[in-house]
RNA sequence: GCUGCUGUGGCUCAGUCGGUAGAGCGUCGCAUUGGUAGUGCGGAGGUCACGGGUCCGAUUCCCGUCAGCAGCUCCA
C-alpha cells in the first residue's frame, strides 16, 4: 500500500501497519511526540491499523487535533488521579474543549485544596508514565465490565449505544475508561497542564438530572505555552466589562435595588446617550419613523400575542387574575405595541414599506442565576424596530436592515469581530413554531440567498429561530470567549395573520404584509459591555464620556482653563477641568489612568498666546497648538466618528 | 432555577482560633502655586450586607435572606 504524507512524500509498505509504527518508521522523534493522525482528513488513533492507500498526516500537540488529543488524555489522567484520591467518585464524561478539557464526577464538591492535591497526584501518574492500551468489548460485556467497576454513568452511556456496537476502552495502569479515543501512547508525554476550576454541571446537560462536579483543566504542548495562557487568563480579567465598567464608574449595582438591574452612572449614561442620538438620527435618514409605546399592557395583549401561554414565567406580572379585575405585565418585547400603531389606520399598498423605530425598554424576568454585568439583565433598552412591508419588498428591506446593522458595527469599530448566523427552525420540533415546513424552508432560503448575494460569510444554526420565523443573528464573543447575540434581524411571514394586520392592494383586496423584526445596534447595555471589552475602556473619542481634560499648571491659570472649557463646550466637546492644587504630573497620571483621550495643559505660556499644550492618548499628537486648531481637529474626529488606532503605550 | 465561592470605611483588601477593627488609594483641611505619570503634614469616615439562632459576649460559629463571582441549565 502507498501512504502519502503531509509533505507529499510517499511511503510504501508490503503489509498493514499501525499509524504509530509508521510514525516510528518516519522518525523516532516524531513517534515520541505524535498524539493522533489524520487519515484522508479524518482524525484517528495512533493505534489504528492502516491497510489501504491513503493520505496520512501525523499530528503533534502543535496541531489542533493533536492538542485536543493531548488534552483528552490529560482528562483521563485527571480521572485516574481523582479515583486514586477519592475512590468513591463515579466517572461521567471527560472531553477536550476549546480551552482545555474537563471531567465530570459524582462526588461532593471539590475545593481548591482538593484540586491542588489532584494536580499533585496527576504529576505522579505522569511521572510513572503508563502506556495507554486500547481494547474493545462487545456491548454486553462492556456493560458487565462497568457494572463490576460500579460506574453507573458509564453503564448508562454504553446502554445508549446500539446492540451490535463494539465498545472501546483505554487502560493506563489500573485505570480504565470507556472512550472512543483517540489518545496518546503514553501519559508521560503530558508536559504542561493545570487544573483551573471546579463547579457543578448537570449529568448530560439536563437540569432535571443529578448535578455532578466538573473539574476544568487545561494542557499545552510546552510549559511556556501554559504559562502564557495563564498570564492571558489573568490579563483578560482587566478587560472584563463587569470589572472595568464598575472601576470606570460607568455602571454599578446595588443589593437593595436588585439583581439584573444595573445603574448607569453619568459616564455610562452619557455613552449610551451618544449612541442613542446617533442611531435615532441615522434611522431617520434611512426612512424610519419613531414610536413611543407603553412599557406595560394588560394581560389581554399578551394573550393575543401568545406570550401569556408561552412566556408568562419570563414576564413581570402585576396582580393576580383570580383577585384583580385587571392584570398588567411589563413588556418583554415591543412587537405587538408597534403592530397596533400600524393597525390604528387602514393602510394602502402605497404606504409600504413602513419602518417603525423605537428606543425601547424591555423587562424580562430572567432566572436568578443568569444575570451578568451589563450583558444579561432584567431591564434593558434596545434600538428596536419593525418594518411592515409588502412581500415584493421583503428582500430589499431585509438587505437594508443588514446594511444598517453593518454600518453600526463598522462605525463602532467592531465589524470584524462578529459572526453571522442564519438561525433556522428545528424540523424535528415543529410544535415549537407556528407555520408549516414549506413556509420555513422558503423564508430560510430567502435569507440564505440574501446573505450569499451580499457576500457575508455565515453559519447555520438549527433550532435557533424565533417561533414566528428564521433570523440572522450577529454574534460576538466576550473576553472569555462566550458568545452573545448583539444584533438580530428576523424574517416574519406569519405574525401578521395572528394580529390580523393587512393592507389594501391595487385590486382593493386585503393582503397580509410581511414583518421584519430587527435591531440596528442591539441592546445598549450589552453593546456598551462589548465596547468596554473591545477597547479596554479606551473608547473612540466620539464615544468617550469625557473627551478632553484641561489641566492648569496651577490654580493661577484656572480662569484661562475656564475660558478654554467654555470654547470646547461651545463646540459640543465633552470636557472638564482638573483645577485641584496638585502638581501637573499628578494630574496627567490621573487623566491617563482615566483613559481620557486628550489632555490640555495650560499655564502662563498658553494663556499669553491663546494656546493649549496637547497631550493625547494617541501617538504623534503632542505639542502646543492654538485652541482653534485643536478644536477643529477634535471636532472633525468626533463628527466622522473616527477610530484612531495608534495608541501610546500605557503601563 | 442548580452547585460552589464571596460580602469588613467611597474603592482594593488585611484581620479577629468568639472579647465590637486596620492599611493603601480616595475624600476633607492646612501648607505648597508647580511645566508633562504619584508634593508634604494632619483629620474625618465602619451596627464588619441584612435578619434570626447559639453564647456571659457574635464581624468571627450556625440557619435564612439579599447581593457579587465562576460554572451548569435557561435566553420564547
Amino acid at each position: 500500500m502507498k501512504i502519502t504524507l503531509k509533505d507529499g512524500s510517499v511511503k510504501e509498505y508490503a503489509e498493514s501497519k499501525s499509524v504509530y509504527d509508521i510514525a516510528l518508521d518516519i522518525s523516532e522523534g516524531l513517534a515520541r511526540v505524535a498524539c493522533c493522525a489524520l487519515v484522508n482528513g479524518k482524525v484517528v488513533d495512533l493505534r489504528t491499523v492502516i491497510a489501504e492507500d491513503c493520505e496520512l498526516s501525523i499530528c503533534t500537540a502543535n496541531d489542533k487535533e493533536g492538542l485536543a488529543t493531548l488534552r483528552h488524555t490529560t482528562s483521563h489522567v485527571l480521572a485516574e488521579a481523582v479515583k486514586n484520591l477519592f475512590p468513591d467518585a463515579k466517572l461521567a464524561i471527560g472531553p477536550s474543549i476549546d480551552t482545555g478539557y474537563y471531567y465530570d464526577f459524582e462526588h461532593a464538591p471539590f475545593s481548591r485544596e482538593d484540586l491542588d492535591a489532584i494536580e499533585a497526584e496527576m504529576k505522579k501518574i505522569i511521572k510513572k508514565g503508563d502506556r495507554l492500551e486500547k481494547f474493545t468489548l462487545p456491548r454486553k460485556e462492556a456493560i458487565k465490565f462497568m457494572e463490576e467497576r460500579q460506574e453507573p454513568y458509564k453503564v448508562e452511556l454504553i446502554r445508549d449505544l446500539p446492540e451490535d456496537a463494539v465498545i472501546s476502552f483505554y487502560r493506563q495502569g489500573e485505570f480504565v475508561d470507556l472512550c472512543a479515543g483517540p489518545h496518546m501512547m503514553n501519559t508521560k508525554n503530558i508536559k504542561a497542564f493545570k487544573l483551573i476550576s471546579s463547579s457543578g454541571a448537570y449529568w448530560r446537560g439536563k437540569s432535571e438530572n443529578t448535578m455532578l462536579q466538573r473539574i476544568y483543566g487545561t494542557a499545552f504542548n510546552k510549559k511556556e505555552e501554559l504559562e502564557e495562557y495563564l498570564v492571558y487568563l489573568e490579563n483578560v480579567k482587566n478587560r472584563d466589562h463587569n470589572k472595568l465598567g464598575r472601576e470606570m464608574e460607568l455602571f454599578t449595582t446595588v443589593d437593595v435595588i436588585g439583581q439584573g438591574l444595573p445603574l448607569l452612572m453619568p459616564k455610562g449614561a452619557k455613552m449610551i446617550q451618544t449612541m442613542q442620538r446617533w442611531i435615532e438620527d441615522e434611522e431617520e435618514k434611512r426612512g424610519y419613523v419613531r414610536t413611543k409605546t407603553p412599557l406595560m399592557a394588560k394581560s389581554d395583549l399578551y394573550k393575543i400575542s401568545g406570550h401569556w401561554d408561552h412566556y408568562k414565567e419570563g414576564m413581570f406580572v402585576m396582580g393576580e387574575e383570580e383577585k384583580d379585575k385587571e392584570v398588567f405585565a411589563l413588556r418583554p418585547m415591543t412587537c405587538p405595541f408597534q403592530y397596533y400603531v400600524y393597525k390604528a389606520s387602514q393602510k394602502s399598498y402605497r404606504d409600504l414599506p413602513i419602518r417603525y423605530g423605537e428606543t425601547s425598554t424591555l423587562f424580562r424576568n430572567e432566572d436568578s442565576g443568569e444575570m451578568h454585568g451589563l450583558t444579561r439583565v432584567r431591564q434593558f433598552t434596545i434600538s428596536e424596530g419593525h418594518l411592515i412591508v409588502r412581500p415584493d419588498q421583503m428582500v430589499e428591506e431585509f438587505k437594508g436592515c443588514l446594511a444598517l446593522a453593518k454600518y453600526c458595527l463598522d462605525t463602532l469599530g467592531v465589524g470584524d469581530d462578529v459572526t453571522y448566523r442564519l438561525s433556522k427552525w428545528d424540523p424535528e420540533n415543529p410544535d415549537k413554531y407556528i407555520g408549516g415546513a414549506d413556509v420555513w424552508e422558503e423564508t430560510e432560503g430567502h435569507i440564505r440567498s440574501v446573505l450569499t448575494e451580499l457576500g457575508i460569510p455565515f453559519v447555520e444554526g438549527v433550532g435557533e429561530a424565533a417561533f414566528y420565523g428564521p433570523k440572522v443573528d450577529i454574534q460576538a464573543k466576550n473576553v472569555y470567549g462566550k458568545e452573545d447575540t448583539m444584533i438580530t434581524i428576523q424574517w416574519d411571514a406569519l405574525l401578521a395573520e395572528q394580529f390580523d394586520m393587512y393592507y389594501i392592494d391595487q385590486n382593493g383586496e386585503k393582503v397580509r404584509p410581511y414583518i421584519i423584526h430587527r435591531t440596528s445596534m442591539g441592546c445598549y447595555e450589552r453593546t456598551l459591555a462589548w465596547l468596554i471589552e473591545k477597547y479596554e475602556g479606551k473608547f473612540p473619542t466620539w464615544l468617550c464620556p469625557e473627551q478632553v481634560r484641561i489641566l492648569p499648571i496651577s490654580e493661577k491659570f484656572n480662569d484661562y482653563a475656564q475660558k478654554v472649557l467654555a470654547e470646547l463646550q461651545e463646540n459640543g466637546i465633552l470636557a472638564t477641568i482638573d483645577g485641584r492644587s496638585e502638581k501637573i504630573g499628578f494630574k496627567i497620571r490621573e487623566a491617563r489612568l482615566n483613559k481620557i483621550p486628550y489632555m490640555l495643559v495650560v499655564g502662563q505660556q498658553e494663556e499669553e498666546e491663546s494656546l493649549v499644550s496637547v497631550r493625547s492618548r494617541f501617538a504623534g499628537d503632542e505639542g502646543q497648538k492654538s485652541l482653534d486648531i485643536f478644536i477643529d481637529q477634535i471636532c472633525k474626529e468626533i463628527r466622522t466618528k473616527e477610530i484612531r488606532k495608534v495608541e501610546v503605550e500605557t503601563n
